[in-house]
RNA sequence: GGCCACGUGGCGGAGUGGUGACGCAGCGGACUGCAAAUCCGCGUACCCCGGUUCAAUUCCGGGCGUGGCCUCCA
């Protein structure tokens, strides 16, 4: 299936080649490590993560390399480390900060029904090639070193600004911040700083005396370098990161390799606004993916990873999304079908749907491949045999991996009903209803429906005889129809 | 101020130069003692104003609205 994707460099769906064939490679801009990842943060996480199953099907597992950084060396983390432990020496306080955040990372993601990347790597671990980066631009006449920083001249690239577009002389005109007195241009950027004591040091590049500490684009371009080579074929993140951060990348890549390249396709999803406002601590609805996994905070209701999931892929990833709990309910009533269908059935070695995977390879069209997925839970509801293909597709997305409604429910603990006793009310109301005792057996079922329980009726296919099921209603504002 | 993106029915959300995707909600019906579930059916939607065209929601221009980015900063 030929894959089409939106490049940012050229503003068009283009067709995807892999630079080697048959061997993609693929980077994404991960968290800088200070605070819990919020759901602007998943974004990315899940729609690369789509991406990266996609590719996998195509190329085959083994042929796709995934790197997603981890960004440990930062002001913002030094700042909170300082905050949060004062008490620690500054080098302790920043490590313990930032692996107790990447280990909430992880759990939290991992909620989400996504893969691990194939690599992993952290700022921390490639000063050294950031060194080098640094060194190599000073020598090719692309940076030059001041008061202890090391500067990208952004004079002496021709096309500098070509993925956001915008031009030296318009971003000049609009600068609004004070230009440092040691910049040769107002444009140009740190790829190194010096060190103030207590914070992260390491010895400097450039022939720097002092020790110090990289600027924030570098270390991306040392670790996509290193994991992928000097060109690869997908770069993705963010649209927040376009400008300055991807725009800053593509400078020292290309002007440190002498490449016209640092990757084919560049690949940016929409922001995200919390009930139609953008998001920020200050308006208070700032909402982390742990809040949204684990407490009422947002819609008043738990919801479980692939609901968000699945929410958040019927939004193209280049559309802006606005995060409602709306949203959310509906993602959870279509996985309560799905479970109701699917749970118990063991994962085949089906292929997926290939009008699906025709709209996936359509620069990811997620919310057209969930609409095709409606009409196999058709189909698949109807005839058994479509299962095994229903649940590839399924797993092609991501957005079940075989939970049962219950599971899908978080929060379901704090409302566990007393299962025995359902049973025996439940026997009772049948008996009622053979008797015609029909007072009782509404009785009956009003009792349960006042515990919570939801009933059933059915008839089994074979006997004939009524077959009562029953499930625990959620609580909180959206009764599921179950 | 500059650059960019977006504006589709009650809601969400694809898509297309000419027969109203799909989901949720709603309505009608079947089934059921009732209820739930299930099944069948039901919708004169494309921000505004011009232009191009036999034909525009789809292309072009302008406007309005919403949002994003605009240097080492949070």
């Amino acid at each position: 299936m030929p894959l089409t994707l939106y490049n940012t460099l050229t503003r068009r769906k283009e067709a995807f080649t892999p630079l080697v064939p048959n061997r993609v490679s693929m980077y994404v801009c991960g968290p800088t490590v200070y605070d819990f990842a919020h759901i602007g943060n998943a974004r990315p996480v899940i729609v690369f993560d789509v991406l990266y199953r996609l590719l996998r099907l195509e190329y085959g597992a083994d042929h796709v390399k995934y790197v997603r950084n981890i960004t440990d060396v930062d002001d913002k983390i030094n700042a909170r480390a300082a905050e949060r432990y004062p008490d620690l020496a500054p080098e302790a306080a920043i490590r313990k900060l930032t692996e107790e955040t990447a280990a909430q990372f992880h759990t939290d993601i991992a909620a989400l029904g996504v893969l691990e990347p194939d690599v992993e790597p952290r700022a921390t671990d490639h000063i050294a090639e950031m060194g080098k980066l640094c060194d190599a631009l000073v020598q090719k006449g692309h940076a030059y070193v001041a008061e202890g920083h090391v500067l990208f001249d952004v004079s002496s690239m021709a096309d500098y600004g070509k993925l956001s577009n915008r031009s030296l002389e318009e971003m000049e005109a609009g600068a609004r911040v004070e230009v440092a007195p040691y910049k040769k241009g107002a444009m140009d950027f740190v790829l190194w700083k010096p060190s103030k004591p207590g914070e992260p040091a390491w010895p400097s590049p450039c022939g720097i005396e002092g020790p110090g500490r990289p600027g924030w684009h570098i270390e991306c371009s040392a670790m996509s370098e290193k994991h992928l080579g000097k060109v690869f074929d997908i770069h993705g993140g963010g649209i927040d990161l376009a400008f300055p951060h991807h725009e800053n990348e593509i400078a020292q890549s290309r002007c440190a390799h002498g490449t016209p390249m640092m990757a084919q396709v560049w690949m940016h999803n929409g922001f995200l606004q919390v009930e139609g406002e953008k998001m920020s601590k200050s308006l208070g609805n700032f909402i982390t993916i742990n809040e949204l996994l684990a407490t009422n905070k947002f819609g008043s209701n738990q919801w479980h990873g692939r609901v968000v999931r699945l929410a958040m892929l019927g939004t193209h990833y280049r559309q802006p999304i606005d995060w409602t709990a709306d949203k959310l309910l509906q993602a959870r009533n279509t996985l309560w079908d799905i479970a109701r269908m699917m749970h118990g059935n063991p994962a085949d070695k089906s292929a997926p749907n290939p009008e699906v995977v025709a709209a996936l390879s359509d620069d990811l069209n997620t919310p057209k491949a969930i609409s095709i997925l409606h009409g196999l839970m058709k189909s698949a509801v109807r005839n058994p045999d479509a299962r095994d293909e229903f649940m590839a597709t399924l797993e092609l997305l991501g957005i079940y991996g075989g939970e049962s409604v219950e599971d899908l429910n978080p929060g379901f603990e704090a409302r566990k009903v007393d299962g025995a006793r359902v049973r025996t009310l439940i026997a009772a109301r049948l008996d009622a209803r053979k008797r015609k005792d029909f007072k009782e057996s509404d009785r009956i079922r009003d009792e349960l429906s006042a515990m919570g329980v939801q009933l059933k009726d059915a008839k089994d296919p074979k006997t004939g005889e009524i077959v009562t099921t029953w499930e625990v209603r959620a609580a909180g504002t959206a009764e599921p129809r179950s």
